[in-house]
DNA sequence: CCCGAACCGTACCGTACGGTACTTATTAGG
DNA sequence: CCTAATAAGTACCGTACGGTACGGTTCGGG
């Protein structure tokens, strides 16, 4: 169903704040919209400290260091954006599409979200050098999520015979990317995609990709019934 | 066909010297190892005037700017790797088919070279900034010869009546998101992906994603390809 | 042979950042 | 009222980078 929204937490109280007290949580916070709205060249401890009205040397006592600050911030962000979708264990055909749809949907708006953008541009940035531990923390704590949630809905699908696959991984694969495609890159980029501008063109893409889908692995009858 | 390989360039004067004296190539080849083995965090203007054996100086009177030089490596590179792709203007379908899975190859050959990864990793730090125009030279110089040769390639498919499709855009959305799905993303955080080491490796995805394609756009079958 | 252009190597400058130390203010507990 | 802890605010330090300036060297043309 429903993901928590990725823009304008003011209160920020809600979740996230598990393994991160409420000031820290608030300091987050202002890192998170501060590194959206300047990048990782934009956002300095010097910065933070000032937008967060603490001082510096209270986030080296918090966070201990530039790379766990952002380290902190990656898992905060990955802990507000919970995906959970309806987990209904035997769902018709009906239904089990329009879960389908509904998880192409949430995948498109949190992945064009600014945070997610943002904190994607920072973990590529630094990849390739030799510590990389940012990059696979954020596969671990947010694509992780993501893929049991969709591996989940697969396994029901197949379960309820609706659809066939034999490789799991593969079906997933290319669940993704029918319904990702390139869109992902190129707003990392910094394009402005237009599949992408408004609910209506996410729901207009994930119809599409759910369709295409549905046409390479739909169970029993080569087809839509339609036809 | 073959792409001009993206590794190991000693002598690099074969192409690439379009716009840029044998000497600034030189220059050009060693920023770009550089920029490789350390990403933009160990590409300094000192370290690539000691690596090249070149005076900062020269750098900034031939590119003018790091920002000029990082946009000159972009374009070299483009310029380097040309895909070109055999275009036979009425392929049969075996060889239609033969030109869509070397397409596919090709595609994720470039996409998983150092070089190109590096590329787009800086890139990607830099966008969301006010400035931001490598990304966008990057799509420029690099996507769009790509996105040129396959949709070559779907008209020639279509006009043989081979493959039907109405959108040429969602078409060529459809195959990209097939062949690559998220595999760039993963790459780009520093993950390994399995499914792209070696050339083989690379085939056999190659060879999936252009038989789905085939399975949702083939033309004749009973499945209608309009949405 | 000389001149000028190109260029290498290096030294230099200003700035900005990560990280630390120090001073002050607030608060809680005895 | 005193003390200890927490944290804000600021000043500070070392470093590293982008960009510039300068002396020395090579090389081609007149």
């Amino acid at each position: 169903m429903m993901l928590a929204s990725d823009t304008s937490e003011t209160a920020a109280a809600d979740s996230g704040t598990d393994d991160f007290g409420p000031r820290q949580a608030d300091v987050l916070e202002a890192a998170l919209a501060l590194l959206v709205e300047g990048g990782d060249k934009g956002f300095t401890t010097a910065r933070l400290a000032r937008a967060a009205n603490c001082s510096k040397e209270s986030l080296y006592k918090w966070f201990g260091d530039r790379n766990g600050l952002l380290a902190a911030m990656v898992t905060y962000q990955a802990s507000k954006v919970r995906v959970a979708g309806s987990l209904n264990a035997r769902p018709g055909a009906d239904e089990f599409r329009r879960q389908l749809a509904d998880f192409a949907r949430d995948l498109l708006t949190v992945l064009s979200g600014p945070t997610s953008l943002a904190l994607n541009r920072l973990a590529i940035g630094e990849a390739g050098r030799t510590d990389a531990q940012l990059g696979h923390l954020l596969t671990e704590r947010g694509r992780r999520a993501i893929e049991e949630r969709a591996k989940k809905l697969l396994d029901t699908g197949k379960r309820a015979g609706l659809i066939r696959f034999d490789d799991r991984e593969e079906a997933f694969a290319t669940l993704y990317g029918l319904i990702v495609g390139d869109m992902h890159v190129r707003m990392l980029l910094g394009e402005t995609v237009p599949a992408l501008a408004g609910d209506t063109a996410i729901g207009a893409q994930a119809a599409r990709a759910i369709e295409k889908f549905h046409r390479l692995y739909a169970a029993g009858d080569d087809m839509t019934t339609t036809a």
